[in-house]
RNA sequence: GCGAGUGUGACUGAGAGGCCAAAAGUGACCGACUCAAGAUCGGUUCUCGCAGGAGUUCGCAGGUUCGAAUCCUGCCACUCGCACCA
């Protein structure tokens, strides 16, 4: 018997779905879950499906146990990608247009509409929701909608005003990647080169040289009391240019980089760095001092000009070492101004000498430099002389009063260098003006996310710990952006709302989004909103009775119960919604759960669209069935891990599929008579009932379908086996085919639904209850006697693997009561070590000798190796081995071949005998 | 570089101090069925063993313990994140 057409099977399930999914409030109990909405501008891979399949077996769980399930799916289309994508194919790039037409097999007709960016989501999004719903996921797509749909852009505005209220926006300038050459500031995708490279900020001190200042640029502004001279690198080229109306000597390239950075910048002439060598210059903290000649000096580095610290900066000390050899500059000493454990007066000094460095060439002079800057930083205080702050304290304080009153500028530059763009030019920093803020870095704003953390659930608990990590560490996040689709920013409509920004609290627009719909945008004014969400008066509105079921409906769903997401996302999007929700909501509507997830692989290596090594979900649930594809996704690894798609996995887990169907319908026709091993297979189901209950609680697919599955299968197997043809037994299958179903609905819902009818069950089986396990039927003594049974067949196994004779008989030898006696002391024995002797003590063993204390020593690793439960059991004397064996000697016969004889170990001299032990007969073949 | 996580038999992956030579699945091999193949069913799959046993394994190196895949320390490798990007 084979799976019936799967094509038919679907697609009488997706009849009988298509609104079965589409929840309201009632009496019940609910459970919100919601995943991360996808941006639909490629093609669904099976990476995708898991995403997406996991939380649907969840939901269709809880379904099961009588929740009011929702699990509703929207669209995000805010941002630039299609975008450029749109440009891409327009202007023919053949990357671009292989991608889409042979990878993602966009029609040639389609694909040309892509030259507007809303065609490609239009037809992303109308294939997703076609490929979720041949998945079977039981979406709510009445709910549906996309991020640039009006009444959503309403919405966002509502929450936008919030959060401006709130103080949580603010306006101001912002140091970005900037290519001058593409007019536009760069991500990290957009990068050839300097990927990570970090923007740093130095402090410009304005050097005194004749009518010019000289800006030296540095990252340790407290150190401009320990300076002695400047660097300046004789072989580049200066310039003098009119910045901010006063003329400043900069490298040729820190004058280009200056004028992106908020100053007007105008070159009046060339100076060579050498015309600038033992110049005087000077400032109000440190006096007059010369600038001196270095090779190390890079013009392209800030300003091409540096300040030389000898006593604490590892670079000037050699440098000046280097000169001083040659004989110059001999007065010039430096100047102790750090106090660091573990160093003397010139850290910079003791350092260089410690690691034997000759001169300035030296390879090793960075990471000498990060040892003293690290070592000063951390542990350093400037001696008393100077004010005696931490150097930490210090760099703030001195950097502001250099700024405030010497005329200290900012500069931003990159740690390392090149940074070079996609299209080939250099990338600088650029000050963007005007630029929008979510304000993550306010401390109070992260405690009270902090705290929300604390109280959710998150799976897996690792996790816990990353974003404990991520809300310490975000900083203000530039949420506003001039290109690309979404809301416009409601109080500066020239900004749009930045993606990440603009998909925070959907969850809430969800549980009344089919509403909104019939209203028209104008009509949804930030008061409707504030009754909706937040339980503010409800204003006066022509349909009052709409907005009042609307609040209900909104106060049934919420909070949600559990969001999925994949763990990349931990450190923006899982973060920021927990930022935004405790800013807009009330305490009793902050999210309860998270659950992360890991990643996709394809035949071990990444799964990744660019380079096309990617399974298109759709392709998939054509070559093998949606059912298919759903149970190797769930369970071939935890949600949380990693998982590889394989198709010769995924293949045998089609024929597991099969199987189950068999024995599903072979129970139809199964006997009605029940053996006691039928009762045994009914009370195992109880507890696979309940770890596959405990399992899908906790998000454990693969765990749960071991129990479901793959448990329940070898129960078959060992039911098969025990039943001795032409005996009674057998109809334990027609029960568990009842509850099996039921079990693997929630993850293979297209053939469960089509088994629950064939065996008359009532209704859809995506509403059947979920299997109650029934303690009365689980006997324990039961199980026991089948696991001793078992043993003794595996025993049976091992002992004809070696032996060479084809025996005639075998002879199963029980063990006496004394050596019950000895086993029951070994297993009652707390000191494990003193176990041999206080048995031997007694004197009922020690006359038996030699045979007493072998059996004491035999039970001793007996009594380890098997299963606390099956001792136990034995010892409350639930099993009567002799009983056991002689009830299955039909089967015993079976296995062994040959006739069986059951006796008492001492009733017979044969040697072997001796070797019985209590639950592990001695066997004798021959 | 920084932060978080992971390393188990041919592969995927359970196991979190004695039930462990280590679940389950896959693959491979051997049988049964078949004219044959496939499917299905049964068995084997670290090494040695003509009696149910013994030996060596859980990234590498040490340590704690009567006892370690499991606990501790150090190292190595891999994965994810490090921001204006979905």
């Amino acid at each position: 018997m084979s799976l019936p057409d799967p094509r038919q099977l679907e697609r009488d399930c997706l009849t009988a779905w298509e609104h079965a999914f589409e929840p309201n409030p009632s009496a019940r109990e609910k459970f919100y879950l919601t995943v991360a909405y996808p941006y639909p501008s490629g093609a669904m891979h099976v990476g995708h499906g898991r995403t997406y399949i996991v939380p649907d077996v969840i939901a269709r769980f809880w379904r099961m146990r009588g929740r009011e399930v929702l699990y509703p799916m929207a669209f995000h289309v805010t941002g630039a990608p299609v975008i450029g994508i749109s440009k891409r194919i327009a202007r023919g790039d053949e990357k671009a247009i292989r991608l889409y037409r042979d990878l993602y097999k966009v029609p040639q007709k389609t694909l040309e509409q892509f030259v507007d960016p809303l065609a490609i989501v239009r037809h992303f999004s109308e294939e997703y929701q076609r490929v979720m719903r041949a998945c079977g996921l039981s979406i709510d797509w009445r709910r549906r909608f996309t991020t640039v749909d009006p009444q959503y852009s309403k919405f966002i505005e509502w929450q936008w005003k919030h959060l401006r209220e709130g103080g949580h926006v603010t306006k101001g300038a912002h140091p970005v990647r900037y290519c001058p050459q593409c007019e536009n500031p760069v991500g990290d995708h957009d990068l050839l080169e300097g990927d990570r490279a970090e923007i740093q900020k130095f402090v410009l001190i304005m050097f005194r040289w004749k009518d010019a200042f000289i800006p030296a640029a540095t990252l340790r502004p407290e150190t401009i009391y320990g300076v002695t001279n400047l660097w300046v690198n004789p072989r580049a080229s200066y310039v003098r240019a009119i910045v901010d109306g006063a003329p400043w000597i900069v490298s040729r390239e820190a004058a280009e980089k200056l004028s992106l950075q908020d100053h007007t910048v105008s070159i009046e002439g060339e100076i060579p760095g050498s015309a600038l060598v033992n110049e005087k210059v000077s400032h109000r903290l440190c006096g007059e001092v010369p600038v001196l000649p270095a090779s190390f000096v890079d013009p392209g580095m800030a300003t091409g000009m540096v300040m030389s610290v000898p006593g604490h900066a590892p670079f000037d000390y050699i440098a000046l070492r280097d000169l001083q050899s040659q004989g110059h500059y001999s007065h010039i000493q430096p100047v102790s101004l750090i106090r660091v454990p573990g160093y003397g007066d010139f850290p910079a000094k003791d350092a260089i000498e410690r690691a034997g460095v000759k001169d300035q060439t030296d390879p090793r002079m960075e990471a000498i430099t990060q040892e003293v800057y690290s070592a000063e930083f951390s542990q350093g205080k400037l001696r008393e002389e100077f004010g005696g702050m931490t150097v930490r304290e210090a760099r703030e304080s001195v950097g502001a009063l250099l700024v405030a009153r010497d005329g200290s500028k900012y500069m931003y530059e990159f740690d390392t260098r090149p940074v070079i763009c996609r299209c080939g030019g250099q990338v600088f920093v650029k000050i963007l003006h005007d630029q929008w803020f979510l304000t993550y870095s306010d401390p109070s704003w992260k405690a009270e996310v902090s705290a929300q953390i604390e109280k959710m659930v998150l799976v897996p608990p690792e996790v816990r710990a990353e974003f404990e990590r991520t809300v310490g560490w975000l900083k203000d996040w530039a949420c506003t952006r001039r290109v690309g689709l979404g809301t416009r920013l409601p109080w500066d409509p020239g900004w749009l709302i930045e993606p990440l920004s603009d998909s925070t609290i959907y969850m809430a627009y969800y549980t009344v989004a089919h509403h909104l719909k019939e209203f028209l945008p104008e009509e949804l004014t930030p008061d409707v909103f504030d009754y909706i969400f937040c339980g503010q008066p409800c204003p006066d509105h022509p349909r009052k009775d709409m907005l009042a079921q609307m609040r209900k409906e909104f106060c049934y769903w919420y909070p949600y119960d559990y969001r999925f997401s994949a763990k990349d996302l931990i450190s923006n999007h899982l973060t920021f919604q927990l930022f935004h929700h405790v800013a807009i909501f009330p305490p009793s509507c902050l999210p309860r759960g998270m659950v992360v997830f890991g990643m996709g692989l394809l035949n071990g290596a990444k799964m990744s669209s660019s380079k096309g090594n990617v399974f298109l979900l759709e392709d998939a649930v054509m070559e093998f069935g949606a059912d298919t594809v759903r149970m190797f996704l769930v369970g071939s690894a935890e949600p949380w891990q990693d998982f590889d798609w394989r198709n010769e996995l995924v293949q045998s887990t089609r024929k597991q599929i099969e199987r189950f169907y068999n024995t599903i319908q072979e129970s139809r026709t199964a006997p009605s008579e029940v053996a006691p091993i039928d009762r045994w297979l009914i009370s195992r189901l109880q507890q696979h009932i309940q770890k596959t209950t405990q399992a899908l609680e906790v998000f454990q697919t693969r765990q749960a379908l071991q129990e479901a599955f793959y448990a329940i299968d070898a129960d078959l197997k060992w039911h098969r086996r025990r039943i001795v043809p032409g005996t009674p037994g057998g109809g334990g299958v027609r029960e568990l085919a009842h509850v099996w179903t039921r079990l693997m609905a929630p993850v293979i819902p297209f053939i469960c639904e089509r088994l629950w009818k064939e065996i008359g069950g009532e209704g859809l089986v995506s509403f059947a209850d979920w299997p109650v396990p029934d303690q009365g039927k689980i006997d324990l003594n039961l199980e026991l006697a089948e696991e001793m049974l078992l043993r003794l067949t595996e025993d049976l196994e091992s002992i004809r693997k070696v032996i060479q004779i084809t025996p005639r008989s075998l002879t199963i030898c029980i063990a006496p009561a004394w050596k019950r006696e000895i086993f029951a002391a070994v297993a009652g024995a707390a000191d494990k070590t003193r176990v041999v002797k206080d048995i031997m003590g007694e004197e009922r063993f020690r006359k038996k000798g030699k045979d007493a204390a072998d059996a004491v020593r035999q039970c001793i690793t007996h009594v380890h190796r098997l299963p606390p439960g099956l001792v136990e059991g034995y010892l409350a004397g639930n099993c009567d081995e002799r009983e056991i064996f002689f009830s299955a000697i039909g089967f015993l016969e079976k296995e062994a071949g040959v006739p069986v004889t059951i006796t008492d170990a001492d009733a017979i001299s044969h040697p072997r005998a001796k070797g019985a032990l209590p639950l592990k007969p001695a066997l004798i073949l021959e």
